[in-house]
DNA sequence: CAGTGGTCTAGACCACGGG
DNA sequence: CCGTGGTCTAGACCACTGC
């Protein structure tokens, strides 16, 4: 399948920004240069820049351009903390998953009730993670049977997603994250090694499919001191009503 | 200044769902009718529909139409942990901000440093915020003099995002946070009047102009207690190419 | 003033979903 | 098959920037 040229004109401008064709600073040629270049529209490069403003990468500002934002602001380590995510793009460290359980279950009752389920049959894994042998991150998934009937230990060991997305052929769109930090219970103070503290960091979400049906509901209990979340956002506009 | 046509379409219909003129789960009328009915082309009411997608309001299905998503699905509050933004919605709620510091100062050296800042000079503010009474976070701003040359107690006390925008003009466009939890320094265990742990929640955000200038850099301490973030996220792009 | 991005139009063809 | 959303075009007018 022919991916849109809007997204092809968006990956090759952000090759090239990657290649240091255009750097930070830069200007990228004006929308309708663009559009001869590549032979489209003007819409269609606009549409293309959108992804890029959107990543991050370029900000438009009117009557002069798109300037390519330097990347190493958007997300630099001010603090020294390594995440999860970080440690795993390392590629000398060793990462394991340890299965603590996996059963059937009823997806947990608040759940039932805010999304007003019928059914509500789920299959329940908590995995422990590790990296280089130190304890990480306990995950707890609860995920309906109705779309995953089973799952095997062997499938749980490695990517629920890539299990999900490629084996089953499901498709994710959304999720609504919360990210709190409260006390662990012994069990979980004990997988993760904690000691000095009995915080941890807890981030629940909700999964959706393409088709908006609710799907999976995810608990991770970080290590405090391995915790940390990037986030990058455009002001919200400045609010005409869409706020709700 | 008139807004956009498809802004003001947006708005119209995020009220009538807000109204319950559709409610979770109705599809909205098609492309083509809504274009009939605003009497606008069918690529502007595709950008007010872009709009509501966005912001987490509808999903659209290829093929079948859009469709209302259940706002309690976004962000529904599944721990009992009460945030600062919460907490100052409830309007009976006694804010109160109380001035730790104000001064000249120089950027941070790893800030200057990460983004090349070639003018360095800054204001410093420490503020601690109380909702009834009750301590929950220390900020500390420092916010370039190039921008805003000068900031008094009065202006520090209020709003300073209502007088950088407001009272200067400026356009404030996007900012990048990272969430961290980290040992407290004695000063805010103090400020914050922790007793039971050392462990805060740390948020740094870099903040910067319409016109891509860094502007500002704050780290919020938050009591770790009443610390919330909620996250709604549609899938990355499945990755063509646009991930740096 | 000319050049930039922001919006808008009235068409067109396509891929997908469901009968 | 028809109706849906996804993409694309070749124009147009506007508001903003900078000279």
């Amino acid at each position: 399948m022919m991916r849109a040229k809007y997204l092809q004109i968006a990956a090759d401008l952000t090759n090239k920004i990657k290649h240091k064709q255009y750097v930070a600073g830069d200007f990228l040629p004006s929308e309708p240069a663009l559009s001869e270049l590549y032979n489209v529209s003007r819409e269609t490069i606009r549409k293309a820049l959108n992804e890029l403003l959107d990543a991050g990468i370029i900000q438009k500002i009117k009557g002069k351009g798109s300037v390519v934002i330097n990347a190493a602001r958007i997300a630099f380590p001010i603090s020294n903390i390594e995440s999860f995510d970080e440690l795993n793009k390392q590629k000398q460290m060793n990462a394991a998953t340890k299965i603590l359980e996996l059963k059937d279950a009823q997806m947990p009752f608040i759940i039932r009730k805010h999304l007003s389920l019928t059914e509500t049959a789920a299959t329940y894994v908590a995995r422990l993670r590790l990296i280089n042998h130190e304890p990480i991150v306990v995950d707890e998934d609860y995920i309906l049977k109705k779309y995953v009937p089973d799952i095997s230990l062997e499938q749980a060991k490695s990517s629920l997603y890539h299990y999900f997305e490629h084996d089953l052929g499901l498709e994710i769109d959304y999720a609504s994250k919360t990210i709190t930090v409260e006390p662990a219970s012994k069990d979980v103070m004990e997988q993760l090694h904690l000691t000095d503290t009995n915080l941890v960091v807890v981030v629940r979400s909700l999964t959706y499919l393409k088709d908006t049906s609710f799907f999976q509901y995810t608990i991770s209990q970080h290590r405090p001191d391995k915790f940390k979340f990037v986030d990058f956002a455009h002001r919200k506009a400045k609010n005409g009503g869409l706020i709700l």
